[in-house]
DNA sequence: TATTGTTATACTCTATAACTATA
DNA sequence: TATAGTTATAGAGTATAACAATA
């Protein structure tokens, strides 16, 4: 082994990997819930909702990490979709509070099924222990990347 | 269990997962080759060179899953910092042959780097054997999706 | 004056289409 | 006529900044 350079693999990283498998991953899941006229952050702002507590645009601004505008657009088309009612704060009229309708959670139902099937795709290659670490390390990797 | 509806909870699933962990690491990875004026896809790039034979811009494009054209503006960049030569093709002019210079190697040498530090800080919170795991199955993954 | 939501605007990324040169 | 690369143009997505209503 001497003469071999102490190099890194870009490749074989975990960085590299995850983002070229998440970019993969989440192309194919948007073209599933286009037959539902959803995208991917509308999945994300349903599931903010269906999930926490925060309602205000602003919290969900920040629970997503996008700009405050963006969710404007996004609850818009949601709005459009009757997937979620937007009713001001009777104690604070700035606010928009945002809640999910019946339909809202049937659409974030479909998307769940979507994500499902994927799921079995995804891991067709896999073996089940496979399949259980990486759904465990990934639930720690992904509750860390939301808490950023 | 009663009255409980078999829902499959979105956030729960691998395809969310993989697609929003995904890009926190991908904006991460970009963060740090920033300082060599990199972005994600001339590591693409630089990577898909050093490791095939393939050196077309055309092949790079069906390699990358990219437009032509934009395989030209990565390129066009790579070039300027003296990373890439462009040679014609003496047997078929119309052909220009990518090739990584030595500099080329050193700042794909330093995105591995980027990467290996941000593989240790995505994973402190995991086991050995969850860093080993994970390791395993993206492997398998990121074999599929680069088949794609 | 500060904050929430909205609108107007601009920027980044990338694809499609038109064009040039070679074959 | 067909193909490799390039250039021109357009669209999607998203942020920043200006604005209106409310506090």
């Amino acid at each position: 082994m001497v003469g071999v350079v102490n190099d890194v693999k870009l490749p074989e990283t975990l960085a590299f990997r995850l983002g070229t498998v998440g970019a993969v991953v989440a192309d194919r899941f948007a073209e599933r819930i286009a037959a539902h006229d959803l995208k991917p952050k509308h999945a994300g702002l349903l599931t903010a909702l269906s999930a926490g507590e925060v309602a205000s645009q602003q919290d969900l601004a920040a629970r997503l990490g996008v700009a405050p505008s963006l969710v404007v657009a996004l609850a818009d088309h949601l709005e459009g979709l009757g997937a979620i009612e937007r009713v001001r704060d009777p104690r604070d009229r700035r606010r928009q509070v945002l809640t999910l309708t019946g339909h809202g959670r049937e659409l974030l139902q479909a998307c769940g099924e979507a994500a499902r099937s994927l799921d079995e795709e995804i891991t067709a290659g896999l073996s089940a222990a496979q399949r259980k670490a990486l759904q465990a390390a990934l639930g720690v990797l992904a509750a860390e990347a939301g808490r950023r």
